[in-house]
DNA sequence: CGACGGATTGATCGTGCTCAAATCATGTGG
DNA sequence: CCACATGATTTGAGCACGATCAATCCGTCG
């Protein structure tokens, strides 16, 4: 059998002693933990939308780097939206192998269930700062408001396209195509004057990608000798040929 | 590259202009074609409640094995359940290559998007017959019934439960692991008197489960050989080991 | 009965995994 | 400021799982 990793929410605890002040992160006080003072939001905002329609408070908490955010089968009690860093949606089997489902980035909602619990286990990449909303008052705000209901539809059907796209990626691309795809999905998604800084770490990408840390280095290293994309520092690249990367994303 | 697969759409466009009458299959006539006088539908009926709900007109409409009800990218003019039969879901790669995301029995609702296209194309696995609305009508009376809007909802948090599930199965799971896990899904959702009559092929089996046709048929007939399951003919199978197999699936 | 598509089984191949070592980057304490 | 420790990344060598190619078997329907 494949990937038969021992590794497991690494140093997870640790960090997460030290991280918060005192309360657990895992319920978050509705008065703000020390976080930074909500700097750039994304220019459309689904959060905005439903909390400015029905009027629900949002407050802000913050998660060390690895720190879990909730757990896989845990209540859902809150909705979040990052406002800065990076997340790593996943579940697990039972052996330790890990397929990321999703990276939220800043002005991307998640976790937000239609039941009661989380599908997914949630960590912070990076030192990360999310808004929040009680996952009860959104329910009761969509209960009366059609616009928060259409919405809170709207989100739902956004992640489940996006796990459909990835499906097939699962399925059926080669290595080469999944690491294209990926870049192509980042660059998108977070590219600052022509150039990305990757949050994440390639054993993150690989368990992303249903591949191996190595295998992702290869591909990358190959894209790299054959000019497709440029290194500063194994996380900062810039991609020097997005059409040639379009042809090899299948 | 693997699975470098030239079928396409095999013998669709022949079955179609001989199945039905006249009418082209994408789009139904609303006066139903010659369907079968709606058989056993299932217990909980996601369809009642909202046609109920908002008193909708649900036709019927009939498509032969292999026949195509929708192609990815098209409008998305209505919203399905199957009433008998089998329906299948999937993506192609511009070589062929296929993913089916989800397999579609009865009572099952298919099609709903929340954008105007279809992200997945949709075929009848053998005869089916669909019961269908319009899409807009469907909209339409989620914009004035919160109660429909909220089953819309819940639908699509249903497709991306099933999604998220697969995809680890897709990017974690050995191909015997996946192969356990597709006849613990079957068993559930077909089994009679427990035994399933699976309506698809081992080629679509392999297309769900990201792998060839080939290592899905080794994998049952060493499930076989192991006395996990009984066969009468290739797609009447037995479990006679749940547990055995649950202990499989990682 | 024969023809056909579907399924099984066998032999071999290749992609991506495993194991291992070297290199690079980052941060820490002297 | 530098030396070192640590983790992340790259690179290499070899292997295994599942793919490919191919032949047979089986069941169904004309």
């Amino acid at each position: 059998m494949y990937h038969l990793a021992i590794r497991r929410k690494e140093m997870v605890m640790l960090n997460q002693s030290i991280a918060n002040s005192v309360v657990n992160p895992n319920t978050p006080r509705t008065a703000p933990s020390p976080a930074a003072p909500s700097p750039a939001a994304p220019a459309v905002n689904p959060f905005a939308e439903i909390t400015g329609h029905a009027g629900l408070i949002a407050s802000e908490f913050s998660y060390k780097k690895d720190e879990e955010i909730y757990g896989e089968d845990e209540p859902s009690e809150y909705v979040y939206q990052v406002i800065s860093g990076a997340v790593r949606s996943y579940k697990l089997l039972s052996d330790g192998r890990r397929q990321i489902g999703a990276f939220h980035l800043p002005g991307d909602v998640f976790g937000l269930e239609f039941g009661s619990v989380h599908r997914l286990a949630a960590e912070a990449i990076i030192d990360t700062t999310v808004r929040l909303v009680k996952r009860r008052s959104l329910e009761q705000a969509a209960g009366t408001d059609v616009a928060v209901a259409r919405k809170l539809w709207t989100m739902t059907a956004g992640d489940l396209r996006h796990a459909e796209d990835h499906m097939l990626l699962l399925g059926r691309k080669t290595a080469m195509e999944r690491v294209a795809t990926f870049l192509l999905e980042m660059d998108r998604r977070l590219a600052v004057a022509g150039m990305m800084a990757l949050p994440m770490c390639r054993r993150d990408i690989g368990d992303y990608l249903g591949l191996t840390l190595e295998t992702v280095s290869r591909a990358l290293s190959q894209l790299h000798s054959q000019g497709v994309l440029g290194f500063s520092g194994a996380r900062q690249i810039v991609l020097r040929n997005r059409q040639r990367l379009r042809s090899m994303d299948a």
